[in-house]
DNA sequence: CATATGTTTTAGATCGATCTAAAAGCAGTC
DNA sequence: GACTGCTTTTAGATCGATCTAAAACATATG
């Protein structure tokens, strides 16, 4: 009942023709007669022939898959940045392999040597935080390409894409500035991480510049997530006397951020400002729609598949770093606090 | 430079053994003397060997790959299920490929022969809006084992993992009823899914047993998409000339809904109710936190992984339909209505 | 010592494609 | 008919594992 796969063999002899050349047609190679690459055709037409990568692959030692690593997919950022990767990947032909590492080094090591395994052509690696340089260093030795996304490592000499976080975060809080708040928090993200850290040194550069220490300023790291955004504005709004401005690490801080105020009985907009970082698709449709800073995460994501599928290509060109330029949008979440400077 | 990949006959070499012994220490074979095994696994390390899926599953015929294909990854809802689904996955030790389908049939119909081509040894598939019973039969015909995820098609005895919806939209109805609303719309979800259907009759069900005529009462199909409850929730609230309960076919929908109703200055919770459908993580969080039929969307998935796994080891078992109870989670956005019946 | 029994190892075929190098077929030319 | 040059086809090796069937070895038994 078990009925065996058709193989290239079946249709050779189908077509009375070898092996070879049906292969031939597969490959559209201009090699072959048109009498004869029709007559292949019907053949695998009429025997319901499949091509099977996996067998090719062995040959060629092209998989045509790539993996991807991330930390969390569950997060609204990483599954738009999935989704640009996935159409990008599918339009050339590469099949996408999903690892999720829940921030977790091990998992990741694990997840890598899978993909090694697997044979996969390449990866893109948005890496867990903490992870050494002898992550990368292993992949060098395994010859498999690597794309680093969002965050990168130090001294690592890696293709990378991201998104200009400095300038980003500084048109942010320039523009809470410009609108009269001397007071910004700035919220959620792990410490450690490059993104991070970019992003607080632009939001620091801009209060230097207007003259503000930003050591004064409430800081409080922590994990990217809605719940974390609430606790950490839930707190801030309990401990400051006055209005707050606050610029988030990311949109979903924002949105615990903004729960939070509205819990409170407050609404961001009027006195208090609130500024994410991302512009994931809900960020528009929110009450008040919130302002951000957006990264075109399904472009990121495009723009990261592009480059893998060159550099295996082209395994030895020389490794780029594409930076992407962030654009501040204005929604409601930031509006006017007082009337130009408010001090 | 470019080192060639490390093979078992290079260990078998080091080692002074054959291929075919090192092969049977890969595999933990009880046939092999301890003191082989060690002087094997001392070679592989040394020469620092990696297993070559690709190449053991042109002989076994088995990829220890499953494929997942959904229609949206960036719905909160499909992206737990996602995460359900690789953690089981890998569990047992298999590797997800995944693909996006936007709801579409062609794409879906690629990517299924995509994954026919990838030798996947099965597919996980919430079929998209108006799937043919032919794409089962082609994948019977292809051998290649699936099981349906949330929304089953007519007929198809076919393996299937999902929420008792009808319940759980029963269950809900029967909630807001009981909390004094005579007068309760249905919104979101693509009219024509098994799943929408579903949760439709249960809402009719409960309407009916409370004497209240369904057909009397707004129904509105639609994407579902927060966009859509968005637009959805503001059309009612402009409509009606009275406070509004709503059952949504989803959080997201229902997400939506209560940011129309901030827009327009109301709340859910008071004189307003709105239930949703899934209990996503983001669910919890909201203000007013959301009520919602819990569907646990992470155990829907390990569940159906877990099938699959199953199905791939005895295909020719008797298929299964694993309906998963609902919960109704009562939160604060469907809070009393005025007491007891309020007609 | 021959034989049986059980344990451990292995040669060689195999999975289904691609690739190389050569052969076959066909005109046209001398 | 032999030779060249061009197009088209093909035999057989190859990728890196597993699988089968048999060989090699060790130990025990009559």
């Amino acid at each position: 009942m078990l009925a065996r796969r058709v193989t290239l063999l079946d249709v050779a002899a189908d077509a009375g023709l070898s092996r070879a050349t049906c292969s031939l047609v597969l490959r559209d190679s201009p090699l072959v007669a048109a009498e004869t690459r029709e007559r292949v055709q019907a053949s695998m037409e009429k025997l319901g022939y499949v091509y099977h990568r996996g067998a090719a692959s062995l040959r060629t030692q092209r998989s045509h898959t790539a993996g991807l690593v991330i930390t969390d997919i569950t997060n609204p950022f990483y599954a738009e940045l999935t989704h640009g990767i996935e159409s990008e990947l599918d339009a050339a032909n590469y099949v996408l392999i999903l690892g999720n590492t829940a921030d977790r080094r091990q998992r990741q090591d694990q997840l890598l040597a899978t993909l090694h395994e697997n044979a996969a052509d390449g990866v893109l690696l948005c890496p867990a935080e903490g992870t050494p340089l002898e992550t990368l260093n292993m992949l060098r030795r395994w010859q498999l390409p690597v794309v680093l996304l969002l965050r990168h490592l130090p001294n690592g000499s890696c293709d990378y894409v991201g998104a200009d976080n400095i300038l980003g975060a500084r048109q942010a809080t320039d523009h809470l500035i410009e609108h009269g708040h001397r007071r910004i928090a700035f919220i959620g993200g792990p410490a450690t991480s490059s993104a991070r850290r970019e992003r607080y040194l632009g939001y620091s550069q801009s209060l230097e510049k207007h003259g503000i220490d930003p050591s004064a300023m409430p800081n409080l790291p922590g994990p990217p997530t809605r719940a974390f955004g609430y606790h950490a504005m839930e707190r801030l709004v309990s401990v400051e006397m006055q209005p707050v401005a606050v610029l988030c690490y990311s949109d979903v801080v924002a949105f615990g951020a903004l729960l939070a105020l509205q819990a409170a009985g407050l609404t961001a907009g009027k006195e208090h400002a609130v500024i994410g970082f991302d512009d994931v698709a809900e960020a528009s449709l929110w009450h008040p729609a919130l302002s951000t800073v957006s990264t075109s995460p399904r472009s990121l994501g495009a723009t990261a598949a592009h480059l893998l599928i060159e550099r295996i290509a082209d395994p030895f060109g020389e490794r780029r770093q594409v930076i992407l330029p962030p654009r501040l949008v204005v929604r409601d979440s930031c509006g006017q606090h007082g009337k130009g400077d408010a001090r």
